[in-house]
DNA sequence: GAGTGGTCTAGACCACAGG
DNA sequence: CTGTGGTCTAGACCACTCG
């Protein structure tokens, strides 16, 4: 097994065992030192770290912890494919507003951004043969003020790419289960005994790497399945 | 913008525009010459075609297009990076029951196997730090009868890996959420409000491509959140 | 054997965060 | 300013595929 396979595995372990959330990796050049071999092996190995979501790097600063509760992040490489894609060929979307607004501060902190930011806030609700079965709020950052006053639905990427030239690529996404508000229930029509499954999606600028989208879709469990396709 | 990102821009194009599915990619000695970089700053670049899932590295054959663009219009495939491997590390596992049964008959529809089949299902439990947090069923498929007995907890795979040389690949995924049985309930510690995630799970020989195992997992949702990373 | 990708080392310089 | 991560170069050797 290739060295940095090894530091990656027992960095993990430590991970798990000895710190917490927001604590600091020691430097890249103290783990050369320390496990014996030079930084970019180091680096490789934290490369895989970061890879599994377990750490963030910052430029200047470190490498930061940054697990959550507990983070199903899977080994095995597989493509997934995710409905939300292709929501705009059989589903009808139905624009419910989109304004510039302030970035809610949880999102900021969340995505590291600076309190105060503009973003455009899309939100959409999705339909099938007239059942509402999901809600997707869109923030999209560093678009003209005016970026978004053609879109009357469709798949959201499609429009970016064909009139603004902006091709997204998916980043992290992530699932969860929770019981609906009441708000919720009122827009997917569902009673309140029914989950709803919330998955958050970061898009980077395929071009620059820079965040462009994170989404927040929620969706009626009783209706809604997310498949993962393995790739070819 | 860094160098590596520029040639890994220009490679995303020329792919797009002038290769089809199987070819093979210059290799990186050449690509290096072509763009006056060294090899390394090549490899960073295939890194991220790899990311993305455009190509997909053979070691001692070269760089294989795997995705045309229609393709990429119509599904944008991220990947889905799992670690079962990890849960063994972080989580303790409990084995609940190991036996020899006759495959479910609603299973075996499903699966399109013949009813009657003898498979091991092996259920076990997911704990993190004294709380269940996920119950899963593998059924497992064409092993020799005893094959399980050593099998003390851990990753299930790396136990198939080192023990019978059996290497499985991920396929086919499917993730959906729903309320909790009261059984569920029991074992996972949870009051019935708290939904449950479930997710189903084809796992393949990497060699025959057999199907040698089909999962069920079922984790709390209060607990749990599942991690798509982009990757090949 | 010749050519490919995979890994590791060594050294250099840059960009950024913090005191 | 110092220390951190980010990038690039250069060279070496290995593991693998193919003819």
């Amino acid at each position: 097994m290739a060295v940095y396979r090894k530091i990656a595995s027992q960095l993990r372990d430590e991970i798990m065992t000895q710190y917490s959330t927001g604590d600091l990796l020691p430097p890249e050049s103290r783990l050369a030192d320390r496990f014996s071999v030079n930084r970019h092996t180091v680096r490789r190995a934290i490369d895989e770290l970061v890879q599994d979501g377990l750490v963030r790097r910052y430029q200047g600063l470190g490498c930061k912890i940054v697990q959550t509760p507990i983070d199903y992040a899977l080994h095995d490489r597989a493509a997934f494919s995710h409905n939300l894609n292709q929501i705009g060929l059989g589903l009808e979307t139905e624009i419910v507003r989109c304004e510039q607004v302030v970035l809610p501060a949880a999102l900021a902190g969340q995505l590291d951004l600076a309190l105060g930011v503009r973003v455009h806030e899309l939100r959409t609700r999705r339909l099938v043969e007239g059942d509402p079965v999901c809600l997707i709020r869109h923030y999209l950052f560093g678009l003209p003020d005016a970026a978004l006053d053609a879109f009357s639905g469709g798949s959201l990427h499609q429009f970016l790419r064909d009139e603004w030239s902006i091709s997204l690529r998916r980043g992290t996404t992530r699932l969860r289960a929770r019981m609906p508000t009441l708000d919720e229930c009122t827009q997917l029509s569902i009673s309140r005994g029914i989950p709803v499954m919330e998955v958050h999606t970061h898009n980077y600028c395929r071009d620059t790497g820079v965040l462009r989208e994170y989404s927040i879709a929620r969706s009626r469990s009783d209706l809604f399945e997310y498949s993962v396709e393995p790739k070819p």
